[in-house]
DNA sequence: TGGTTGACCCGAG
DNA sequence: ACTCGGGCCAACC
């Protein structure tokens, strides 16, 4: 067997992002249990935070469908505008209704 | 070597 | 709906 390393369950949790079809959402916590590791939901977002375009990361948001704040820069602006530009919508209060737009991977 | 931070989540009250 | 506390651990001082 091999072992289980941070860069393998990384390489795992960008792997279940790619498969996030377009219109559609998943949260930190979604990716960190169909890898396997259903409390390393931290660790999404630290995987997240180095990759760059080859990953649909502004597909995945927080558990209440928010988009999850990065302190400085402006890219959570980025991340809004791509997901209406893919049809999800926002409410009032800036929250995607998950019960909607919430991936479930199918086998 | 050790303490703090952070793109998070969840249960209990 | 909200607060509080615990869990998890790579990255960064």
């Amino acid at each position: 067997m091999e072992s289980v390393t941070a860069a393998t369950i990384r390489a795992r949790m960008l792997a279940l992002v790619c498969e996030v079809p377009a219109g559609r959402v998943a949260t930190y916590g979604d990716i960190a249990r169909l890898a396997g590791f259903p409390r390393h939901s931290r660790q999404v977002g630290v995987a997240l935070r180095q990759v760059g375009s080859e990953v649909p990361w502004h597909r995945i948001v927080n558990h209440e469908g928010r988009i999850s704040r990065r302190g400085l820069d402006g890219n959570d602006e980025l991340q809004r505008y791509l997901l209406e530009a893919e049809g999800v919508m926002f409410d009032a209060e800036g929250r995607i209704p998950l019960n909607r737009f919430r991936w479930m991977k199918t086998l």
